[in-house]
DNA sequence: AACGTACTTTACTTATCGGTTATATAACTA
DNA sequence: TAGTTATATAACCGATAAGTAAAGTACGTT
């Protein structure tokens, strides 16, 4: 099932534990046991969480001994961000001359009640 | 179950169809009909998504004669963005002279294996 | 060779998700 | 009042997710 990057990207991130992971990995690599210890959960539990994350790009897997680190890689982080920028001037204030128009267009015209009428600026 | 704002956010934010939803919104308030036009989909299905994206207070809706239109809320998104930042040096190009050293030292010592030696610089 | 450590994989359970169809409700219209 | 339009809700279904316990694999040590 080819789910998209972005949403797989934001799907892994939207977990408490997976997020908890990478922030552990921000700081330096880490084996499946030290990234186990802080949680109450299996290891098993963990692994599968690590592989949610692998599989979107997030972390890496290398090899040292019986040891499997994890590092943290934060590119598909870029690409979040990057989409999340288009949104930037709805959450942020906004004070320029423009959108006070558009504030003032919209308070007079509350909703477009004709279909043929596109409600597009 | 009380999942966290954080991860509430993201996992709407984690379908495409909800996004998309999103991107309409963008531009100005919109109709349930309106919304699942673009869309092979039924419009219940499209009002589930939107029960989602106002659950993670994406959006709000209003309310004019038999309409319920919805308009975005980008709000939450601001979250997203600013929890991102925490990560934006590790995915940026990074050139300074910390980072090189950095760099360095990894190459040197891969993976430290030794449970009681903390794997932080 | 046998044992211990560090995982990984498998099989299973329960809950949630994303869609459907069918039915209900709410507001306008003739 | 009856009908139409716009939307919401309920009941259901198959697929996926998040956890568990138990068995399997890989590597190092004795």
């Amino acid at each position: 099932m080819p789910t998209d990057t972005l949403s797989q990207t934001l799907s892994a991130l939207a977990d408490p534990t997976r997020r908890s992971i990478l922030a552990r990995l921000a700081i330096g690599e880490a084996s499946v046991t030290e990234l186990t210890e802080p949680f109450d959960m299996t290891m098993p539990a963990i692994s599968k969480h690590l592989k949610v994350l692998e599989n979107a790009g997030l972390i890496v897997r290398s090899k040292s001994a019986q040891w499997r680190p994890r590092k943290l890689n934060a590119g598909p982080m870029k690409d979040v961000s990057e989409w999340l920028e288009n949104y930037r001037q709805h959450w942020e204030e906004r004070l320029d001359r423009l959108d006070a128009y558009l504030t003032e267009l919209q308070h007079h015209e509350p909703f477009n009640t004709d279909p043929n009428k596109q409600d597009i600026p």
